[in-house]
DNA sequence: TGTACATCAGTGAACGCGCGTTCACTGATGTAC
DNA sequence: TGTACATCAGTGAACGCGCGTTCACTGATGTAC
């Protein structure tokens, strides 16, 4: 990236990356306005033509993640194809894929502290994303009788719960790893588990 | 709490109470040396008394969380008692009221950045929980026929993954739960949907 | 029981530091004519 | 195409603050005799 002359050309774009990488790299707690604005290369004062604060720089990282999280999900998800259920598991695995690649943007939308709540914006990317793992349970949940299916936002709330619970607990260990499974691993055989106990996949298989 | 004179009596304690307090109100970030000591009725330098510094009481915390922990998960796993299904579903419920009565511990031990291996005593406490939930796997799994059994370090790991993940998503909203269900309800659901998955409870139940 | 003394666990002042933020400024860019 | 000017996006110096930590100190406690 080469620095030329007074103007940056697109400072705000090379804050949120700044930060992407300081938070990675350290955890939100390892984040400063000044660290940012010196990866950038830019003077202490210079973000604050951008953003208000700290606060509001974390959330656009934040936010940008929900909307890369999102296009993820739904790319992976393609409409339900080839079937139903290849799609959700592709899910699954864009869930993991997302955590390891984007670590930043994890670590900014589910561990520094922001919450959806605090814009409607936030809200709206974080509802996307987790509209997709909705639709996901939904079609797959459909082929059972309506009395033996759990609520949908059930449903969903236990994949995007062990997904999570997986990555907190098992994608980011440093000293070798706890279990000796990979992420996807454990992920996809909790799964199928888990929706063998709904009947939706063979128990003899 | 009556301050006494010169001597606190017990400021190492204190000190571990206020860090608890802290971070259960503001989170990890929210936690530093100077405030623990203003919290606990005592001077900026005295904490130094007792702890190297700022990280070494964090760990102290986790430490005493972890211990706690692994006392809880114990007492309600009970040896399996009075059957290997109700401890084992007991064990689920005591994660859930620990991360609940006891969120400060909880923090300082999942969200903190401290990790088990720190230090020795630290990866003891931790194993020490991390084995009531492997005896519980373990046990249950018996039942299954050995070629239908995952490996029990993977059946605890997806029963500790489901936990935590609750915890983080659904147990510590503000704005209004996301999902209509309690964390009991959707560690209870999901737990028996996963038994059934494995053949450990009756599908038509 | 009384006294002397060592030890311990506090105090308070001080430090250096980096952070977040503000402010008056200035160099670069874009636009009207 | 050239010039004047408004606007924009930077700078650099400065601030107040609170934090982590150190240090010489001192009040309280425990113990030997």
């Amino acid at each position: 990236m080469v620095k030329r002359g007074y103007h940056h050309g697109n400072l705000r774009q090379a804050l949120v990356e700044a930060t992407l990488t300081l938070i990675a790299e350290k955890g939100p707690t390892g984040f400063t306005m000044a660290e940012a604005a010196k990866v950038a290369g830019v003077s202490a004062a210079a973000p604050y033509r951008h953003f208000a604060g700290r606060e509001e720089l974390i959330a656009e990282v934040a936010l940008q993640g929900y909307g890369l999280f999102a296009d993820l999900l739904e790319f992976a998800y393609a409409d339900g194809r080839p079937t139903v259920l290849a799609a959700f598991e592709a899910v699954g695995r864009a869930y993991l894929a997302f955590a390891r690649k984007h670590p930043g943007h994890y670590i900014a939308m589910f561990e520094s502290g922001i919450t959806p709540g605090q814009s409607a914006e936030l809200a709206h990317e974080a509802e996307r994303a987790n509209r997709v793992v909705i639709r996901a349970a939904e079609a797959l949940s459909a082929r059972l009788p309506a009395d033996k299916r759990p609520p949908t936002s059930m449903f969903a709330a236990h994949v995007a719960a062990l997904s999570h619970g997986i990555v907190e607990l098992y994608a980011r260990s440093k000293p070798g790893a706890r279990v000796p499974f990979t992420p996807e691993e454990l992920l996809e055989a909790g799964v199928g588990i888990y929706l063998r106990g709904l009947g939706l996949i063979e128990a003899d298989k």
